[in-house]
Order: C-alpha cells, then structure tokens, then sequence
DNA sequence: ATAAACTCTGGAGTGTACTCCAGGTCAAAT
DNA sequence: ATTTGACCTGGAGTACACTCCAGAGTTTAT
C-alpha cells in the first residue's frame, strides 16, 4: 500500500513514516518500479509498536538499537528483553508519579470548587 | 537561601531557576543588598508545584498562564479550576493509555522469557 | 494528452525546554 | 589581601523529534 494509505491507517504522517526509515527506525521499504514506497502489513504492525512505545515515551534512539537487535537475531534476545524490561520499569515509576500528581490536580480542583461555593453562599 | 539551597532541595539546575524566573514562571525573587537571589519558603512551594505540573507534561506556557491569573486575583478563579480540571483529564487518558502500554510490555517480555526457557530446555 | 494529485529526495527550518558560556561581581577562608 | 568558590546577566548553543520546503518524477482522472 502507499504511503497516503499508511498515513490514514496509523495517524502519522507522511514525513515522519519518511524520517522514521531515513534514521532507521523502519526498515527500507519495498518499492515499485518506479521508486514509490510499497508497505506490506508487517510494517504496518511495527509502525503501531513504534507509535505505542513513543507514547509511552520511549526515545526514538532506543528503537533503533532495539531493532538493530532484532536484525542481529536470535542471541541478542536477552539484551532486547533487558531493555523492555528497564522501559517497563520506567513506565511503572512514571505511573506512579502520575497517578500522585492526578491526586493533587483533583485536590487543587476541590479547593477551588469550595472557593466558588463559599461566594456564592455570601451572596445568597 | 540561595540558589545552591534551592538546587539541592528541588534537584533543579541553578541554569533552570533563573530560566524559570526569566520567562515569568517563577515571580521576582527577592535579593540581598549586593543583588543575590534570596528564596523564601514560598517560593520552593512554587517551584515544587511547578516541577510536578511539569513531570506531568503540563506545557510551560500553560503554567505562565496560570500564574498570570493567580496575580490577577479571584476573579479568574473559575478559569484557572478550568485549567487544572482540563489538565487533569489529559492525565487521566495518558494513565490509562500508559496502562495499556504497560501490559503490552508485560506481554512482550513474557514472550522472550518463555524463549529463553525454550532454548534451555532443548540444551538439556 | 494534460491537468491535478501524489510521491520522491536531501536539506533546511521549527518548537520546546532547557543548558552553557563569557565576562564580571560578591563572599568566605587563609 | 588575595585566592577560591558562588553568584550575576544577557545571549548563544543544544537536544530531541519532527516538519516543511523546492524541485523533480509518477499516477490518475477527465
């Protein structure tokens, strides 16, 4: 499929599916003849894991030793584990830190809906 | 206190304090007679917040914003509790996607382990 | 067959949030 | 009194991750 179609498919656009391959992030995509990207359906799964873990904040440079890993088979499994294993903890401190800073945010919000109840009794 | 103080109890660079002071995210500080800077205990409350907003991906711009209307008095309450309440729903949707990414992790990482197992169980 | 729409490359530009000087002043210790 | 270390300002530089061209070729619709 073309590139507008992957576009459409994965939200992302057209220069970044270009710049993810230009660093390596993807790999070099088929081509037609004439030189125009051909994605298969693999590539549009690895486009999901790479938009989903550059959610979960990820840097862009980590994929690409992590699928450096990939291409480098089966031995480098162990090394491709520790790194999701040491982005898995990450996430969960981040969670953590998140889910704290939600409480104080809901807090904060409750302070400020007592102050608007509290005029509005004065008035009345 | 000086900034040294300041940089220890917060763990921001000196570099970020004046950065945060210069763009307005943090008020004037007050200074001794010969023009150091003189945090007060207010001030590293401020900071405090800020830092947590900030970890919680909330744009520097939005938090000069929010300032703003805190000097401009109670009257901007309701838009600054439509701030946090906004704020707080962009965490509460980035919880829940991290969460998802998170198990999509656990199971990637479990795949690999049980690879690893494979792979010791064919050697014995 | 020709205009309109899509795609290509390589390189430059953008936004956000710092981070790092240079060149100078100030404070504390010897 | 002078060295050492902290602090000051204004401005330039950096890192990251895109994003936007210009100029050229390709495909599709009329």
């Amino acid at each position: 499929m073309r590139i507008s179609e992957v576009v459409k498919r994965t939200s992302l656009t057209a220069d970044t599916l270009r710049y993810y391959e230009r660093i390596g992030l993807l790999p070099p995509i088929s081509r037609t003849d004439s030189g125009i990207r051909d994605y298969q359906d693999i590539d549009i799964r690895r486009i999901e894991f790479v938009k989903c873990m550059r959610r979960a904040g990820l840097p862009v440079e980590v994929l690409i030793e992590y699928y450096k890993l990939v291409r480098q088979g089966d031995e480098t499994i162990p090394e491709r584990k520790r790194i999701l294993v040491e982005q898995r903890d990450v996430l969960k401190d981040q969670l953590k830190d998140l889910q704290e800073i939600l409480n104080l945010l809901e807090y904060k919000i409750n302070v400020y809906e007592n102050i608007v109840l509290e005029k509005e009794n004065e008035i009345s």
